[in-house]
DNA sequence: GCGACAG
DNA sequence: ATCTTGTCGC
């Protein structure tokens, strides 16, 4: 149904992402916005496989309605500016176990902040034809001041004259997030939603609870204290 | 050639 | 991303 293609070089990976940022749509496309769904990808590093985790929430009260998994074998290293194509897979197989139809995607990776406006955010939407908005934990590429201390203290992340992002203080004194648009939405809609997606955690409510999924959780040993 | 470099 | 104990702060 999608149309994921699996590079076999990084040359050929980088001509795919030429080719799909030409459809990508920056301003506002979508008449609603009631659910949404945050993606995120863990790893599985002994068993060679990519964990994804799409939680589906309501945007009135960001509680989670539904949650999907999926792990696949990674078959592709990582390399900064081609994380989609070590990603998607995951992220595409969780998806077909997605029963409710979220209105838009929030991913955890850059939107259009990157070398060619192609991050993983950008990616999934133009893939998916889907709202998607960036949420990055650090920057790829762009030059920025840093924001104030304060929640929802902003920065432009610049690349020359081009603004490809928003460094936003998502909590106070926390490092900042990086926020940027993949598709269908403005840079201004993607800092308002994630502004509302905010709670008392650094990270937005559908990236948060998608990541905590995401995370393979270690069959820790429990310190059992037998007397 | 030398750094930088989402997850 | 993941590996990891303690530690600071609400």
């Amino acid at each position: 149904m999608h149309r994921f293609y699996m590079p076999k070089s990084e040359s050929e990976a980088r001509a795919i992402q030429e080719e799909l940022r030409r459809e990508i749509r920056l301003f506002d496309d979508f008449d609603k916005l009631e659910t949404i769904a945050g993606i995120d990808v863990g790893y599985d590093i002994e068993n060679g496989l990519a964990h994804a985790s799409i939680v589906t929430m309501s945007m009135d009260d960001l509680k989670p309605i539904e949650a999907v998994e999926a792990s696949v074998p990674v078959d592709f290293p990582y390399i900064p500016g081609l994380l989609a194509f070590r990603e998607i897979p995951a992220v595409l197989d969780a998806l077909d176990g997605l029963v409710t139809r979220p209105d838009l995607f929030m991913v955890d990776g850059q939107g259009i902040a990157h070398p060619r406006r192609m991050g993983i955010a950008a990616h999934i939407g133009v893939l998916l034809n889907k709202p998607a908005i960036g949420v990055a934990k650090s920057r790829l590429t762009g030059r920025y001041d840093m924001p104030g201390m304060h929640k929802g203290e902003q920065s432009a992340l610049m690349a020359g004259s081009e603004q490809i992002g928003v460094v936003l203080r998502s909590k106070d004194d926390v490092n900042p997030l990086f926020i940027s648009p993949g598709h269908r939405l403005s840079m201004k809609t993607a800092v308002d939603i994630t502004l509302r997606c905010l709670t008392r955690f650094k990270l937005p409510e559908p990236t948060r609870l998608a990541d905590k999924l995401s995370k393979v959780r270690p069959v820790k040993q429990m310190t059992l204290l037998s007397a």
